[in-house]
DNA sequence: TATAGATATATCGAAACTTGATATATACCA
DNA sequence: TGGTATATATCAAGTTTCGATATATCTATA
C-alpha cells in the first residue's frame, strides 16, 4: 500500500472531484478502489488537503445530513461534508496534469538511458 | 525551473550515477542540462541528499584533489567529492525505477478519465 | 594586482509536509 | 450488547523543503 505524497493527493484528489461531488471518506475509498488497494490517502492525510483545497478555493464545501434507515426526523444525524470542484479547481487541475506529464516525460529522459547502460539486465 | 521533490531527486540523482562517477556540483549541472534548464537540484537540496544516500550505502565517497594549472605541486588546492553508485545503490535504483513506473501508471489511470469528463475541452 | 564570476561543498532556520495515533460520534448487523 | 463500518478531525514527533548564508578556490580580464 503505497502512501500518497501531498502533491499526487492533490491530483489524485482534484481527479475523483472533477467527475462529481464527493466527501472525504469515500474518496479515500474510491482511492483505494480504483487503484486496486495499491494507493492510501489515509485520514490525517485527507482532511488536511481537503481544508488546504478548500482554503485556496479550489473546492467548495457544503454540509448534508445523512438520513438513517428507520431515524426519527426530527433528530440530528451524522452529517457529511460534500466537496464540489470549483472553477478554479478545475483549471489548476487542468494546469497540474500537465505539469505531471511534463515531469513524467523529463523523469524518462533520466531513467531510460540509465537502465540502457547496465540496469536491469538479470 | 522546476524544483525536483527528493524522491524524484534521489531517482535522478542515482540515475545519473548510474552513467558514472561525479560529484555534487556537477550532478547539478548535469540535471539542469540534461533537463534543458527545466529542472533544478539546488545545493540546499543536494548534500544532505547525497549525505542520506551516503549514509544509507547507496553511493560510495572519495576525496579527490582538483590540481590548478599552474598551482604548486605541495600546495593543497581545492578538494571534490566524488560518489560512486554502490552495487545496494544500483539494486535500489532498479527498485525506484520500477517503483516510479507503478505510480505513473496508477496515475494515469485518475488523470485520464477526468479529462475525458469534460476537462481540457478548450 | 584587483576584482568579478564561476566552481565547489556545506549548514541554518522557518515553514510545510508526513503519518501513526488518538478523539468523537453515528449506523448497521448479529 | 458488542463489533465493525462509516465519517470528520486533530495531535505530535519526525522529516522535508528551500532561500539564504558561509567558506574557499579557480579563471579571466582589465
Amino acid at each position: 500500500m503505497l502512501a500518497l505524497k501531498q502533491d499526487h493527493s492533490q491530483l489524485v484528489v482534484l481527479s475523483v472531484l472533477a467527475i462529481g461531488p464527493s466527501y472525504g471518506y469515500a474518496i479515500s475509498k474510491d482511492i483505494a478502489a480504483r487503484s486496486e488497494g495499491h494507493f492510501k490517502l489515509s485520514p490525517s492525510g485527507m482532511y488536511p488537503l481537503l481544508t488546504k483545497l478548500e482554503k485556496n478555493g479550489l473546492i467548495t464545501p457544503s454540509w448534508e445530513e445523512v438520513k438513517a434507515a428507520g431515524a426519527d426526523p426530527d433528530s440530528s444525524g451524522r452529517k457529511r461534508k460534500w466537496y464540489t470542484l470549483s472553477a478554479k479547481g478545475k483549471k489548476q487541475l487542468e494546469q497540474s496534469i500537465e505539469r505531471h506529464r511534463q515531469v513524467q516525460s523529463l523523469l524518462d529522459g533520466f531513467v531510460t538511458p540509465s537502465s540502457e547502460s547496465g540496469l536491469a539486465t538479470g
